[in-house]
DNA sequence: GTGACTATTTACCGCTTGGTCACAAAGCGC
DNA sequence: GCGCTTTGTGACCAAGCGGTAAATAGTCAC
């Protein structure tokens, strides 16, 4: 019977320090548990009373906020455009690259599970995500198809944009159903990512009906 | 100021048909809102009291419940299973058929909403009803793809399942983040699905390395 | 009409939630 | 030690939630 336990004080820390324990704290477990977690728990994770959240951010919905904030900032890799748009690199090698790199991210990270539940509930901050997916993915993708440079001005066609989403629903559609369902999807490795990616470029160009 | 406009009393229905009601309200109210949206909302919309739901479903879990029921009784079209064994047809022509019908549903229906949103919050559902996925479409195409009968014993190989697994994400990616993420895709066709279809009958079998 | 039955509602309980505020306590200059 | 500032907390509020029970009002048999 020794005195039970009372949860101690949490340790004092400088302001910048522990917002950036806040955010970071917050973006794993909204991750995990949904927007609609409530913020005693969140506070409870991260040893802390959940006043002490009211301190750095106004509302609930600033915090939120926040969180969508690093997703813009963080969840893009600023080499992944260098690497889509390489006109040095042959497309089955910029493909395979950039897809292997972009599910690993996919995988790991706690973001896939944020958008589908930001998606789910308002659809305005998804809706910002996918276009940027369409202008730096689809886009690139679509015009190196064509061989073309992917000039301001001349937009790929519709099919070969249809076709580049045909690839990127093909490849992402196994990480979502994982990370989202908890179905136990095999992981691609970078072998099936270039076999898929290769038989898809067989595609092109379409054949004529 | 004609009297404030106090609520008129729900009209008195036999309880099978208020069953009803309540049942189809609730599939349509969730798969909007989530299944985490409040009984006394959906009542509203019902033009009902709360409490009412309570006489017909003892907790708001057996609700849900029940909407699964509803889920897993009319989701799947028992003619599919007979499109996607008929070994009379060209594989293009069953997969061609299936997928427009299949994707109409996924389009049309509240369920893909119902169902990313159970899948967010436990996974067991989804899990489930993914494990039915594979067990009537995966299986059967990849089977079909090896020209051998769907026979109990022999199961398809993995290559075979993973290029199922690829049409099918293909296909679905659209839908679902249409009506998931009010995405402005565009609707495939039937013509779509089969230009798509041939290209990854294409891919078989597989290039050696 | 009268009474019995039951579908529906009003009023309520206990609990949880986002949010507030006064106060405790840690650090720091002196 | 003694204040002063600032991080962190306990206690609280109001609103909203799932759920309950007693009262109300349609409906039907007679």
């Amino acid at each position: 019977m020794s005195g039970n336990r009372v949860p101690p004080r949490a340790q004092r820390l400088p302001p910048e320090e522990r917002e950036r324990r806040i955010v970071a704290g917050a973006i794993a477990y909204f991750a995990e548990h949904g927007l609609d977690a409530q913020l005693r728990d969140l506070a409870q994770h991260l040893g802390v009373t959940h006043p002490l959240l009211y301190r750095y951010f106004a509302t609930k919905e600033a915090l939120i906020e926040r969180v969508y904030e690093e997703f813009y900032a963080t969840r893009w890799q600023g080499v992944w455009d260098a690497l889509l748009g390489d006109a040095d690199l042959p497309l089955e090698e910029r493909l395979t690259r950039f897809y292997a790199a972009y599910l690993d991210a996919l995988e790991d990270g706690p973001w896939l599970r944020i958008f589908a539940f930001s998606g789910l509930g308002n659809q305005r901050a998804s809706q910002h995500y996918m276009a940027s997916i369409r202008a730096r993915v689809i886009q690139p993708v679509a015009a190196a198809l064509e061989r073309r440079p992917l000039d301001g001005a001349a937009r790929p066609g519709p099919v070969a944009v249809e076709l580049a989403w045909a690839l990127h629903g093909e490849l992402c559609f196994g990480p979502i159903c994982h990370r989202l369902l908890g179905l136990p999807q095999k992981r691609l490795s970078e072998d099936d990512i270039r076999r898929q990616v290769v038989a898809w470029l067989d595609g092109w160009p379409p054949a004529p009906h």
